[in-house]
DNA sequence: GAGTTTGAAACT
DNA sequence: CAGTTTCAAACTC
C-alpha cells in the first residue's frame, strides 16, 4: 500500500511500528542447523540457499573425531573444510562414519540437528560487528546453564545468539535480560546501536502483546530484586537510555521502554538462583489493540485538526493549482476520507469531543490531508485496521495520491505538512509518556502487591477490588499531573476502569 | 601461542 | 534425572 513517491514521514514510522513487527532477527551466530546432511563449504559460503553468508567454520578438534556435537562443524551439517581439526572423520572420505555419528546423534536426541533457537528466521554466523541491525527474539529451545559467565559472554548459547535467556534456562546469576545494566554495558561497548534497537523491541513487544510478536522471557529473580529494592525498570530505562536513544532514533526514544518491566508470577517464583519468571509488560493487560487502533484514529483525527489550523495554507492551495484542481481532488478523495471518518466514529462517539469531530468534519471536506496523513490512513487499510481494504470498498487511488505529493512538492505545502506532522508526533509523544506512567503505576501497584502478598500464591489479577485500587491510583495520578493530554489519557482510563483490573485505554480526543 | 575457564555434550 | 567426565570454544595472559 505504500507508494513509492512517499517521503520520509516520521508519523508513518511510529504508526507502523505500532501496527507492525515485522522484526529481523538476526543471531550473532547460529551454529546449529535443521538437517545433518554436510554441505561443503564452499557451498556453505556461497550461500546459495539462502543467500546468506556463512562464515567459515574452523574447529580444532582433536579428540571427537569431528564426529559429535563437540564439533561446530559437525554440529552444522557440514563437512570440515580448512579446519585445524586432528583425526577429522568430518568428511567425504569417512562419510560411512559420518553417517553412524549422524545417526546416534540423532538417537540420543533427535533435535540435535535443528536450529537451537526458537521462532527466529536468524541468519548464521553474524558477527558482533554485524548485528547493528538485530533485535532480540526468539529463545533458546534448550536454555543454557551458564554459572558463572553470567550469561554475558560467548560461552552462553543465549548470549552468543543474540538472544534473551529464557524461562527455558536454568543459569546462574544470569544478566542476559532486557533492562540489565551489565548487558547494557556490555552491549554499548560492542555495538550501542543493538543494544537501543533491543530496548525499543522490547518494549514494543511487550506493550502491544503477544499477538505482534513473541515475548521476552526474563529472569524471575531480578524481578524479585528489582521490586524489592523499589527500583523501577522505568528508572532504568528511561533514565539510562532515553537521552542516548533520541540522539539516534526518536523511535527507540519511545518512552514505551516502559514496558521491559517484569511482572513476576509469585505462584511460579522459585527460592533457587535459576528461578524465573516469564516477562510480561505491565502494559499487556493495559494496552489493547483496539487502543493502539484507536490511537492511529485520533492521529488521523488530529491531523484534520492540524491541517484545519493551517487554513490560510489551504487557502494558498487553491489559489495555486486552481479551485477546479482542487475540487476535482476534493471528489477523488471524498470515499476514502468518508470511510476513514467512519472509523474515527468510535474514537469521537466515545468521548462526544464536539469541537473535534466537527472540525475533522469541516477539514477533511475542504482539504486533501497530507502525505503524511494519507500514509496514517494508508496503514490504517493496511490489514490490521480494515482488513481487506478493497472489502470495505476503500481505495486510495494512485492518481489521488499522486496529485497530493505533486501538489506537496511543488506549492510550498511543505511547511504546513511539517507543522501538521509536529503536532501530530507531539500528541502521539504524549501519549506515549501517559503510557509510560500508566505502566509506571501498574508497577507500583505489582510492587505494593507484592509486598503484602508475600508468601500467598495469588496472582495480582486475583484481587477483585484491584479496579477499585487503580482507579484510585490513576485518580491520584490525574490530580497531580501536569500535562493536559496525559491527564486527559489517565482520566479516559480512569473513567474507564469501572471496578476492572483492565484497563480500558481507549483513547480520549485531546484539545488541540 | 600456551594455559585457563567455561559450559555443552556425552557418559554413568 | 542428576552427577560426572569429556570436549572444544572462549577467554586471559
Amino acid at each position: 500500500m505504500f507508494s513509492s513517491h512517499r517521503l520520509p514521514q516520521p508519523s508513518l514510522t511510529i504508526a507502523s511500528i505500532l501496527i507492525t513487527s515485522t522484526i529481523t532477527i538476526r543471531n550473532a551466530r547460529e551454529r546449529k542447523h535443521e538437517s545433518p546432511s554436510p554441505r561443503s563449504q564452499s557451498q556453505n559460503n556461497a550461500g546459495l540457499k539462502d543467500n546468506t553468508p556463512k562464515k567459515q567454520k574452523h574447529c580444532n578438534c582433536r579428540n571427537s573425531r569431528c564426529l559429535k556435537l563437540y564439533c561446530e562443524c559437525f554440529a552444522a551439517g557440514i563437512y570440515c573444510d580448512g579446519c585445524k581439526c586432528i583425526n577429522c572423520h568430518n568428511n567425504v572420505d569417512n562419510e560411512t562414519a559420518r553417517q553412524e555419528a549422524v545417526g546416534i546423534t540423532l538417537e540420543r536426541n533427535p533435535d540435535a540437528f535443528k536450529p537451537k533457537i526458537a521462532s527466529s528466521p536468524q541468519k548464521p554466523e553474524v558477527s558482533m560487528e554485524e548485528v547493528s541491525e538485530t533485535q532480540v527474539i526468539g529463545k533458546h529451545n534448550k536454555g543454557c546453564h551458564c554459572k558463572k559467565s553470567g550469561c554475558l559472554k560467548k560461552y552462553c548459547e543465549c548470549f552468543q545468539a543474540n538472544i534473551l535467556c529464557s524461562e527455558n534456562c536454568k543459569c546462574m546469576d544470569c544478566k542476559n535480560f532486557e533492562g540489565c545494566d551489565e548487558r547494557r554495558t556490555v552491549f554499548q561497548e560492542e555495538c550501542p546501536l543493538v543494544q537501543i534497537r533491543q530496548t525499543t523491541n522490547a518494549a514494543i513487544d511487550g506493550a502491544v502483546g503477544p499477538s505482534i510478536s513473541g515475548t521476552h522471557i526474563t529472569p524471575k529473580k531480578r524481578k524479585v530484586q528489582e521490586i524489592f529494592s523499589g527500583k523501577s525498570i522505568v528508572d532504568q530505562t528511561v533514565n539510562t537510555t532515553a537521552q542516548y536513544q533520541q540522539e539516534l532514533d526518536p523511535i527507540a526514544s519511545s518512552p514505551l521502554s516502559v514496558s521491559a518491566s517484569f511482572v513476576s508470577d509469585m505462584a511460579n517464583t522459585r527460592t533457587s538462583g535459576s528461578s524465573r519468571s516469564t516477562y510480561r509488560s505491565v502494559l499487556a493487560d493495559v494496552l489493547q489493540t483496539q487502543s493502539v487502533k484507536n490511537l492511529c484514529s485520533l492521529l488521523v483525527v488530529l491531523s484534520g485538526v492540524a491541517a484545519n489550523t493551517n487554513a490560510e495554507v489551504r487557502g494558498e492551495v487553491v489559489r495555486k493549482i486552481g479551485p477546479r484542481k482542487y475540487e476535482a481532488s476534493i471528489a477523488s478523495s471524498a470515499q476514502p476520507l468518508q470511510d476513514s471518518r467512519s472509523v474515527l466514529k468510535p474514537v469521537c462517539e466515545n468521548h462526544a469531543n464536539k469541537d473535534v469531530t466537527d472540525a475533522v468534519d469541516i477539514d477533511i471536506g475542504n482539504r486533501p490531508p497530507s502525505p503524511e496523513t494519507l500514509g496514517l490512513m494508508c496503514d490504517e487499510q493496511d490489514g490490521m485496521f480494515f482488513g481487506n481494504g478493497s472489502a470495505n470498498g476503500v481505495a486510495i487511488d494512485n492518481t489521488y495520491l499522486n496529485m497530493i505529493q505533486t501538489s506537496s512538492n511543488s506549492d510550498g505545502c511543505t511547511d504546513a505538512y511539517a507543522e501538521q506532522e509536529r503536532l501530530i508526533l507531539t500528541k502521539f509523544r504524549d501519549v506515549l509518556g501517559g503510557l509510560v506512567t500508566l505502566g509506571s503505576i501498574k508497577e507500583t501497584r505489582y510492587s505494593s502487591l507484592m509486598k503484602k502478598d508475600v508468601g500467598i500464591k495469588k496472582g495480582p489479577t486475583d484481587n477483585g477490588d484491584r479496579g477499585a485500587e487503580t482507579k484510585e491510583i490513576l485518580g491520584n495520578y490525574t490530580t497531580n499531573c501536569s500535562i493536559p493530554a496525559v491527564t486527559e489519557v489517565f482520566e479516559a482510563a480512569c473513567a474507564r476502569t469501572n471496578g476492572h483490573d483492565t484497563i480500558d485505554l481507549s483513547l480520549r480526543l485531546p484539545a488541540v
